[in-house]
DNA sequence: TCTCCTTTCTTTGTATGCAATACTGTCAGA
DNA sequence: TCTGACAGTATTGCATACAAAGAAAGGAGA
């Protein structure tokens, strides 16, 4: 018999789940515009269920910061300004700080090796110059970081800041000087990873994320006065 | 007229969120055990109202950790084992040393009065050995450090971090000497606040956290082989 | 024309009912 | 004594129904 390990058990999972993570996917990936209505009855019909589990996945959402809670008048899509995206990347510079450090401490060769082989997959996209490829392998990147930190807590505090910052990275049109400057970053925090050199990380990963903040800061304003 | 300011807003909370901080406060002050199943019905007829909105509550705790659900078996209270308290008082540690540095770089020197206030009159607990009171107002003193820094996302991260420890605390019987030194390490952290030493108040709460895991996690295991 | 009230419609908030799933206890057979 | 099947019960998951709040539209009076 197979190792017990290896069989992936059944899973049936239930609707109200199913709904969170599809009305959370709208909401990242821009379907529904930031200050945009809910509206229950349409979104139940929408997705094929009753309005009591879409329900259910709203207050789970609103608890992850991703709608507003309007009594009585349904949810909206939580605005992403520019106050509250230096916020959350303030707190997640300092988690990620902690998970590259956690990770150079915890993680396995063999993980190391993983985020390796998506650094040279985003490397791959760079080159071509596909922006959407990269920020997929970018985003990765940095979830595995934290993942492989090992500390659960952190990667689930984490995640879900970074589900309410992807609307944003969506939006920054990144330049070509930030974006191969970002390239580098990136470079120097695989060396750092691989030769697990705690302080050394912790510091570029505080910067990448500076960086990263003040080149969406400089391009969010003028959405705005659009 | 009074100024507007001063007028309490009428508030009449939907069910659902009186449902969820009803509940919350159950588990965090411990009157429902890790690993005790919350029956729907019964909490229901508890509170007074129907199962739907106290579903929605549950999902919300779900989301915020404090609750585990299986599917088609219900909610349980999540355990705090040794090993997710130190990984919660990990992130929670840059999240407070963050917040530290903040906050002597935006708080009012109102703000830090209040904090200082709350600082005496925690000192009068500890004087007289209230552990209760004592973790009341140490509690507040915390919190108010983190609100002061002026970053909301923080803020809110934190207590939902929070929320998941003090249930911890609670259990944690603090002997006589570390009790004494965090009342020590407490004085510093004001007076680093009050000095507006943003290096000093980063390294101070970094540590006070770290001490405070050292001493919860001697405490803990005694209590999981009971 | 503008304002305010009234009425109607839409949408949300909550309760309830039904179906599906999981648990418990009993009993037959090995 | 133990295992497995079965029936009965309890509990959850979801859908629906009703009540209440809010939004919109229309009309009377200034």
């Amino acid at each position: 018999m197979a190792n017990v390990q290896d069989v992936t058990p059944i899973v049936r999972r239930p609707l109200h789940e199913e709904a969170t993570d599809r009305l959370r996917d709208l909401i990242v990936q821009g379907q529904v515009a930031p200050g945009g209505r809910l509206n229950e009855r349409l979104l139940s019909a929408q997705l094929g269920l009753s309005r009591t589990p879409l329900r259910e996945a709203i207050k789970v959402l609103a608890t992850e910061g991703l709608v507003e809670l309007l009594p009585n008048r349904g949810a909206i899509v939580s605005h992403m300004d520019a106050a509250r995206l230096s916020e959350t990347l303030a707190v997640m510079g300092v988690l990620e700080a902690l998970a590259g450090e956690l990770a150079c401490l915890n993680a396995t060769d063999a993980q190391i090796n993983e985020i390796r082989a998506l650094h040279y997959e985003m490397l791959a996209y760079h080159a071509r110059s596909d922006l959407a490829g990269y920020f997929k392998f970018n985003q990765a990147i940095h979830l595995k970081i934290v993942k492989y930190s090992g500390n659960a807590v952190l990667f689930n505090t984490y995640r879900q800041l970074n589900g309410n910052v992807r609307r944003a990275r969506y939006m920054a049109n990144l330049s070509k000087e930030r974006w191969d400057a970002a390239v580098r970053e990136h470079d120097d925090i695989l060396a750092a990873l691989g030769a697990r050199d705690v302080k050394r990380i912790k510091s570029l990963l505080s910067d990448h994320l500076a960086h990263k903040l003040s080149s969406v800061l400089a391009a969010l304003p003028s959405r705005q006065a659009a």
